[in-house]
DNA sequence: ATGAAAGCGCTAACAC
DNA sequence: GTGTTAGCGCTTTCAT
């Protein structure tokens, strides 16, 4: 079932076919008619493969993350899905498992798929495969990572208007001893966060201290046993911010083991809002970071470099908002 | 950059650089060397699409499923993904959405795809669209759907096994007054697992009770109002198993909005293990289907039907275990 | 508006 | 063990 069968069924050429298919030019509407008929009588569906290998383009779209279990990742993943299906496009996820060297196979596994475009979601990026994307004049779109070049796009998050907003929500609560949970120094968009809550302190008005400013992992143990160190401080904090919710997570277990409560003895703030906070106890306050939206612009910009004259990146910009529940609470007075 | 340009650097012709590529048929030390050093002095990746052009197959196996945002499809997305790379195949996630009328989108992608397999995850499938895959000779595996039959595999959870185990740790516990709060009747995974539940209660010489049996709708809402019918009866019971975790989140909200303790008044049993089971309050007893090994499963069947003489079916049982936590305790005396 | 035909890059059958 | 070459099914000039 090729697209000879269906021309000669309508009595047509292979060419006139394939305009029909892809609407590329126009075509008489008795001939459309035929070919439609002969396509739909004879269940044809266009082949792929071969019209990639015509046309040079694949219609698929490579979007590599770290890890699809990561509770960060599956929503991006489903928007970014879903705006390239009903765009017509198709989508190969590629997961780095947090290992640096299985990137390189996903950047394999990308070239041999000629893909049209690559999303690169994870934050451990050797530029010599960025090269090897790059030399091949394929659109990457990096998320909150790199800089916008030649065919280079970034999704960029604005951390500081959702922790200038939490910062004002834990003010508004009489607290002014807010302390900090970091991911991973190694990790960028942990850094990232971490100046961003540093910047906002001082701008509020609040004494900085850098014995506030803990070191975690983005893991639950990473969060507990800093929470175990600002419990230990001569003047503990009364609020305490983390990089992401799993890091608040491990937090309020230290502070229940600890034997005091959330938010009645210590406000807790997370990062990310990721599915299971809603469902802590208590469901916990978090900076919402909207990654429906990312999955979006990361596959927009790819889409987009494609039907644009020349190859200028893009920066997209995508704000970050509070979520107030119920780990937050006036300060103990 | 193809591979006629590697032959022409190699001093061969394209077949031999097929050959090393692809190690289909030997080649001596010398020219293998040669090509090699070709292949990587050009930075040459094959083209799959010309490859699957020529081939007839497309090493691309594709994966559908309801919801990636559904906290039981992230594990087998990753590991279908995973096994599938190991075995140098690409794969395709198609997202219903629980929409049927989107599983035909998703068939067509497959379709134009033209994937060596399909795994199909979700319940609802139309027998059509099924027929369009299995007209082609696709190879298609289904999850604890359908029967067995030309091209057709089966995933088989043995939900029996997890139960039972569940019944009896809450006997041990002195519970004889078990209650089950099922998922939609609608939805066959659900009727199954509520049917396993009450042969489970009668081979273990319990007393079946109707009332015992609610309906629920796998939402956190429908255990809820399922649990405050439970809690109304004249007698309630005192353990509640429930047809996945979500229903359990909303039973445990229910006990608790009604003054009473988890598990110092009522036991509660979940199903599937999400990941959020662990970090509830308490954490969650729960029965674990092993999504990891469905993934693989999955994989391995549509692979080896495709390395098979013959078109049969194959079955794979997967079986389930109790996950026991700290939801579930002593009966209260 | 439509058709003829030359690729696109690879595989596989065949010949040697 | 290696080369030659005819496809695979489509898109895309180039004519008409």
């Amino acid at each position: 079932m090729n697209i000879r069968e269906v021309a000669k069924k309508a009595g047509v050429s292979t060419a006139t076919v394939s305009r029909v298919v892809n609407g590329t030019v126009p075509v008489s509407a008795l001939v459309e008619r035929q070919v439609r008929s002969a396509i739909k009588s004879l269940g044809y569906y266009p082949n792929t493969h071969a019209r990639t290998l015509g046309s040079g383009r694949s219609h698929m779209y490579g979007l590599i993350i770290s890890d699809i279990a990561n509770p960060f990742f599956p929503d991006i993943v489903k928007f970014f899905e879903r705006i390239a299906v009903e765009h017509g496009q198709e989508v190969l996820i590629a997961n780095t498992d947090y290992q640096p060297q299985r990137m390189q196979v996903c950047v394999r596994r990308m070239l041999e798929r000629r893909v049209d475009g690559v999303a690169i979601m994870t934050s451990e990026m050797d530029p010599k495969l960025v090269q090897l994307l790059n030399k091949r004049g394929i659109p990457i779109v990096f998320l909150d990572t790199g800089h916008v070049g030649p065919n280079i796009s970034n999704v960029l998050i604005d951390y500081v208007s959702g922790i200038e907003q939490a910062i004002e929500h834990l003010i508004s609560f009489g607290h002014q001893r807010i302390a900090f949970v970091s991911g991973p120094p190694t990790l960028a968009s942990a850094r990232t966060r971490s100046n961003a809550f540093a910047l906002s302190i001082k701008r509020k008005g609040l004494n900085f201290r850098a014995d506030y400013m803990q070191i975690g992992n983005h893991r639950i143990d990473g969060g507990q046993s800093a929470m175990a160190k600002l419990l230990r401080l001569r003047q503990p904090p009364t609020a305490v911010m983390a990089s992401n919710d799993l890091t608040a997570i491990g937090m309020m277990r230290e502070i229940r083991a600890a034997g005091l409560q959330v938010p009645g003895d210590i406000s807790v703030l997370g990062f990310d809002d990721i599915e299971i906070s809603n469902f802590l106890q208590p469901p916990l306050t978090t900076i919402r970071v909207p990654r429906a939206e990312i999955g979006v612009s990361a596959f927009n910009a790819l889409y987009a470099a494609n039907r644009r004259r020349g190859n200028a990146g893009t920066e997209h910009r995508i704000s970050t908002e509070l979520v107030i529940r119920e780990s937050t609470g006036l300060v103990k007075s």
